[in-house]
DNA sequence: CTACGCGCGCTTTTT
DNA sequence: GCGCGCGTAG
């Protein structure tokens, strides 16, 4: 019950529980959910691993690279790891530095580490790269040349920042597009280099991204702001630039563990190799175990490098490697089929997922002829699964892209299926929120360009873009931030009348709600700046349906300020600036809007990394759609596509159900698809075909794909799927008023039909039992007339 | 300043 | 097919 409150709230509805997941703390999340290992002591430490398990836990002070296959025990020999560096050797939680991707996991390590240890962890390091990069910041701010009031901008700052830079340089946004240049900066500042480090040589698209990238570097020394790439590019530079700094942290992180090491980018790999000691002494480092999944690497268009493990294992000393291939998830054929599809791939490092458990039932691979076909077929297997009395809890829909859902989400409301949906806005994503947060960082920061921008006129107090040209025109020319432009216009009387009232009026009230939170606890002063921002009475004023839960949403922000408890134990009265940090770096995993406490899970495929359940559908297995056409355009890019395709495949426990459509609505207009060359390559007699009604055989024959020629030689033989369960048969439908006899409900009058007898629903009133909607084929209904 | 209308373009998104 | 961003009208 419990552990439903936590995963599974309604933004909107929900009051102060929620909250705490919400903040990223899931971690009593995580300690209810792993009572199972209770028992667990430091003396049977390693008498549940297996033998591979065991030789990475227990591996001496020499470095290891630890090449986790899915499901195959990897957090499990990560904790377990910490727990047998503390037991043997002469170090203290103090000198343990463990890293993560993402707050989840990093909240997950360290509740179970707690968990086993039965004590607190508290002089661990564990978190994010970014976070572990802001917490350095924080402490050396100045050596790192942040004004001590510093705030990490997210991407939608980012964007917005760049956009501003290219209208004052008057670029097209069609020949220049933002996104361009926003990734132009990223890949820079992850490959190490700062503006005044690249020169463009003759290349006029370079040099205007250069100067692009200037500007935005000078706009962020203004308003006092970094990116997240900056957390990592930054605190490289203060580890590299500063001896004693590096040489401290080197001193106390004796033992180093990364976790998803494949997802790696290239300035996080240099921030590991500078506290690891590699600068120094690169004969002599500290004890580093990277683990990771060659074969899971679906992030490289973020600038995630599979090469870095490979580099790794080359350029740190004594790398010992250990595969962990056995695999605690899934049933056999489930595992034959994903090490059949990954196979294909070149330049592996290598790996074969085996288990000890039996085959399971076969793969299932439904032909669809359209995308409704799909949904229902998908639906209909749902609704059999629920009847069997399983939990659809445990059952997941997959699709490569977020469009896809829209017509599965309407066939699951349409037969009453609750669901889930991963990939929404997350809270502090929302337009209501950031508008509030950035009153708090305006309040906490005046320079903050960004945050000035947002809310200088939201509610509007008639300071229109004109206006806004001319303080922008100013502050560019007197290289001050927005907010000093504005005051300096006021004092200085250079605009109309009407504009510097406006912007008085303005400055007068982030004045105001500076003076006034002096000395006021974080929930006191958020409610204050609220308050004063009048956001609550524009957004009830403005729209009159979303308003109100804009306005639940700003209370709930509130909330979570007044409930807020800072990382640090000893500080009880965090700062605001904490707290906004803390909103941009260390919020959770985007998740469902619906407040379902039994339902089933939809969500990208790249989002169901890391996750499992019994039952997954695997859908849209098109070509162009998954591989998705811009992956096949680009050639090497189709790898990494095979790889998402092993990541959904092993995420399924018991069953795995794979659908393609023949026709889809794309884009707005029908389609004719061809399915996927992933499925060519699981072998055939994993699959049990199911075909819709009307659909051809346009699967039987393999169509050539014009890919590089494959590195596995051995061409099989697609032409013979084994079994056809053709639902084609003709038969009668059901006749409204009709008397029929269900197992469960009874005797039950017909009320509405959808289909024939072998391949619909039925709308049945039950006594006793009311009226439902059931699938024909699974309801096995008998007619008593 | 806002409201509407038209045109375009369209993957994935840990921090 | 839908959302976003820009342009014009009110």
């Amino acid at each position: 019950m419990l552990k439903h409150i936590f995963k599974n709230h309604d933004y909107s509805n929900s009051k102060i529980i929620p909250l705490a997941t919400k903040l990223g703390y899931n971690v009593f999340f995580v300690i209810l959910e792993s009572n199972s290992n209770r028992g667990n002591n430091m003396s049977n430490l390693t008498s549940s691993l297996n033998d591979r398990q065991l030789e990475a836990v227990t591996t001496s002070t020499e470095n290891s690279l630890v090449i986790a296959g899915a499901g195959s025990g990897k957090t499990k020999v990560l904790i377990h790891r910490i727990a047998y560096i503390l037991e043997n050797f002469a170090v203290s939680t103090f000198n343990i530095l463990a890293v993560t991707f993402t707050n989840k996991a990093a909240n997950e390590m360290r509740g179970r580490i707690e968990q086993m240890m039965h004590s607190s962890i508290g002089g661990m390091w564990i978190g994010t790269f970014h976070g572990l990069c802001h917490r350095m910041l924080r402490q050396h701010y100045a050596e790192a040349g942040l004004p001590e009031s510093f705030q990490i901008i997210d991407q939608d700052d980012q964007t917005k920042i760049v956009k501003k830079i290219h209208a004052a340089m008057g670029l097209d946004e069609t020949k220049w597009p933002p996104k361009k240049s926003v990734s132009y900066i990223n890949n820079k500042k992850e490959s190490g280099l700062e503006s005044k480090d690249i020169t463009a040589q003759n290349n006029p698209t370079e040099s205007v991204l250069l100067h692009v990238y200037n500007n935005y570097e000078n706009q962020c020394k203004i308003s006092g702001l970094i990116d997240f790439a900056d957390l990592l590019l930054k605190t490289y530079k203060l580890l590299q630039q500063n001896d004693h700094i590096r040489q401290s942290y080197k001193d106390r992180f004796k033992f180093i563990l990364v976790d998803e090491f494949q997802d790696i980018n290239n300035i996080q790999y240099m921030w590991l190799k500078a506290l690891s000691g590699m600068l120094d002494n690169p004969k002599d480092t500290n004890t580093v175990m990277v683990v990771g999944d060659d074969d899971q690497s679906i992030y490289s268009w973020r600038g995630a490098e599979i090469a870095h493990i490979l580099s790794f294992s080359k350029e740190y000393p004594g790398v010992k490697t250990i595969r962990l291939e056995q695999n605690y998830r899934s049933t056999g054929n489930i595992l034959e089929a994903a090490n059949a599809v990954i196979a294909k791939n070149g330049g592996r490092l290598g790996k074969s997922l085996w288990t000890d458990g039996d085959k399971g039932s076969p793969i299932y691979l439904y032909h669809s002829s359209n995308e409704v076909d799909e949904a229902s077929f998908v639906s209909n297997q749902i609704m059999a699964w629920r009847q069997n009395g399983k939990n659809i809890d445990d059952v997941a829909i997959l699709y490569r892209s977020n469009a896809q859902s829209r017509m599965i989400e309407e066939i699951l409301n349409r037969n009453q299926i609750p669901y889930r949906i991963y990939g929404g806005l997350r809270f502090f994503d929302r337009a209501e929120i950031k508008d509030a947060l950035c009153y708090m960082r305006l309040v906490a920061n005046q320079n903050d360009n960004a945050a000035f921008d947002r809310v200088i006129n939201q509610p509007t107090r008639g300071i229109g873009k004109q206006t806004l040209e001319s303080v922008r025109e100013h502050a560019n020319t007197q290289g001050t931030s927005l907010y000093e432009a504005a005051h300096d216009t006021v004092v200085k009387n250079l605009l109309s009348a009407r504009a510097c009232t406006a912007l008085a009026g303005f400055i007068d009230l982030i004045t105001s709600m500076k003076n006034e939170i002096n000395d006021k606890t974080l929930g006191e002063a958020a409610t204050i700046i609220l308050a004063k921002s009048k956001l609550k009475e524009f957004y009830l004023h403005d729209n009159k349906e979303q308003g109100q839960t804009k306005v639940e949403n700003l209370e709930e922000l509130i909330n979570a300020a007044q409930v807020y408890i800072s990382a640090d134990e000893d500080n009880h009265n965090p700062s605001l600036s904490e707290f906004l940090a803390h909103s941009t770096l260390a919020t959770d995993k985007r998740e469902s809007n619906k407040d379902n406490p039994n339902a089933v899970s939809l969500m990208t495929l790249h989002s169901a990394k890391g996750l499992e359940y019994n039952l997954v559908f695997l859908t849209g297995l098109e070509e162009g759609l998954f591989p998705h056409k811009m992956s096949i355009i680009e050639g090497d890019r189709l790898e990494e596509e095979r790889r998402l395709c092993y990541v959904g495949i092993t995420r399924a426990k018991e069953k795995l159900c794979i659908t393609h459509a023949a026709t889809r609505r794309l884009h707005g207009s029908e389609t004719y698809q061809t399915p996927s060359r992933f499925l060519y390559e699981i072998p055939s007699e994993l699959l049990q075909e199911i075909k819709a009604k009307g659909v051809s055989s346009g699967y039987q024959q393999k169509p050539s794909y014009n890919e590089k020629p494959s590195y596995n030689q051995n061409d099989r033989d697609y032409s013979k799927p084994k079994r056809v369960a053709d639902n084609n048969q003709d038969s009668n439908s059901y006749r409204l008023g009709q008397k029929v006899q269900h197992a469960k409900f009874g005797s039950g009058v017909i009320l509405n039909y959808e289909g024939d007898k072998e391949n619909g629903r039925v709308q049945i009133k039950f006594k006793g039992y009311g009226v439902k909607w059931l699938v024909t084929s699974y309801a096995k209904l008998s007619t008593l007339d």
